[in-house]
DNA sequence: ATATATATTTAGACAAAACTAAATAAATTT
DNA sequence: AAATTTATTTAGTTTTGTCTAAATATATAT
């Protein structure tokens, strides 16, 4: 299998996941940064190749194939990460893109060593899960934080969007995987939240409460 | 640069510092199992970006810029098989492949950090030399095991085939990184060897003497 | 020095993965 | 239901890296 039809799979797993109904072409066009038409070109082929369910016009699903190839790349995706943070000492705004390259190299015993290596993670630096060797990924009950209530408490376990600038500002306001989050105070007109975060108290956007998950306690 | 432009300046760097001399288009087509028509395209692409001096006919050497790129190809190369080996516990005849891929992956920061958590090593686990950030290599003053005399003992620092049969072989006789050896006898019929080899004495051909080298002491 | 053999390059073709522009299907509006 | 907009596909091109076959340069042998 070649990068760019990993990538693909990838995307459409995303995207199946996140809509969790056939994924348009488009879709699939703009998260991967390309054109429709080359999409339709990688559609074919990936249909060729038994990876995905392809009818003209209709959009795409996984097969179980390609499934579980998707989620095996995902799987190597997030342990790099795990390395690149624990052992390395990567902060987590940084390994996305390095975790893109090391995605494709193609080992299974490189990454079941890893696996181990890395004491068989269950998350990786962004509170994602990582599939294990047969596929299964381990769901945690995370909710969002702006789904709590006030006066609720909990623990941060991970973030939706995971761009640099958003973990960045989290770095800048002390909130890391693991800290402990308590709701004072719900401001009604914008859904902004007064919070203490590892004792301090602040206020975040609903941006920001939309982001993060949070397993309650 | 893309992974084939970096295998080819790999290859001529390796035929290059083998032979001394102009490395010719038959040369590398041959290492790297290509076509010498392949080979010829290649060459006026690297010859466009300054990586290598190529006058037609002539054969090719690297240029300032080549030989530091190949050496920080080599160094990702031999960094991550110090990582396989010392980290994930793979043996020796199996690091190759893998690091072949790994070896693309690109990010100074990476390399730099992944240099720092081995403790900047200096040698790969088959004994070849890391070239450092700058592209330094240390060169240690080794000898191939064929050229010492009755004996002379020394200890094993490296090899020059490491295909995985040989360091197979290796392995099945006890002889890794680090052995002491002594020279008890050579055969002059045929120029095998009768050594002490970590306690154990045995025979070995010239083909094994000649693929072994030794630091005396 | 000429003939022969070997090495190298050129010319033209192909597959992969992208693109643009045009055509067509599906969805939405009026 | 027809018209319009939007989504998708097709057709034809480009780039990268490879190939085969043919041409040409260099090296070797007689």
């Amino acid at each position: 299998m070649t990068f760019s039809e990993e990538n693909y799979l990838k995307s459409i797993y995303h995207l199946a996941t996140a809509k969790n109904q056939e994924v348009s072409t488009n879709a699939i066009a703009e998260s991967m940064e390309t054109k429709p038409s080359s999409v339709t070109d990688m559609l074919k082929k990936l249909a060729e190749k038994s990876l995905i369910n392809y009818v003209k016009y209709q959009g795409v699903s996984l097969t179980e194939k390609g499934n579980l190839a998707a989620k095996m790349i995902i799987r190597k995706h997030r342990l790099w990460e795990v390395f690149l943070v624990e052992k390395l000492e990567f902060s987590w705004d940084e390994v996305h893109e390095i975790a893109e390259q090391l995605e494709h190299i193609k080992s299974d015993k490189l990454i079941n060593k890893l696996d181990k290596f890395l004491n068989f993670p269950t998350e990786d630096p962004h509170g994602d899960p990582i599939p294990n060797a047969n596929g299964q990924i381990m769901k945690t009950d995370k909710k969002l934080l702006a789904e709590l209530h006030v006066n609720q408490t909990g623990i941060c376990v991970g973030v939706i969007d995971s761009s640099p600038s958003f973990l960045q500002y989290l770095d800048n306001k002390g909130i890391s995987l693991g800290a402990k989050i308590e709701v004072l105070d719900i401001e009604p007109f914008d859904l902004s939240f007064r919070l203490i975060i590892n004792r301090t108290e602040m206020v975040v956007s609903n941006k920001i409460t939309n982001n993060l998950y949070v397993k309650l306690d």
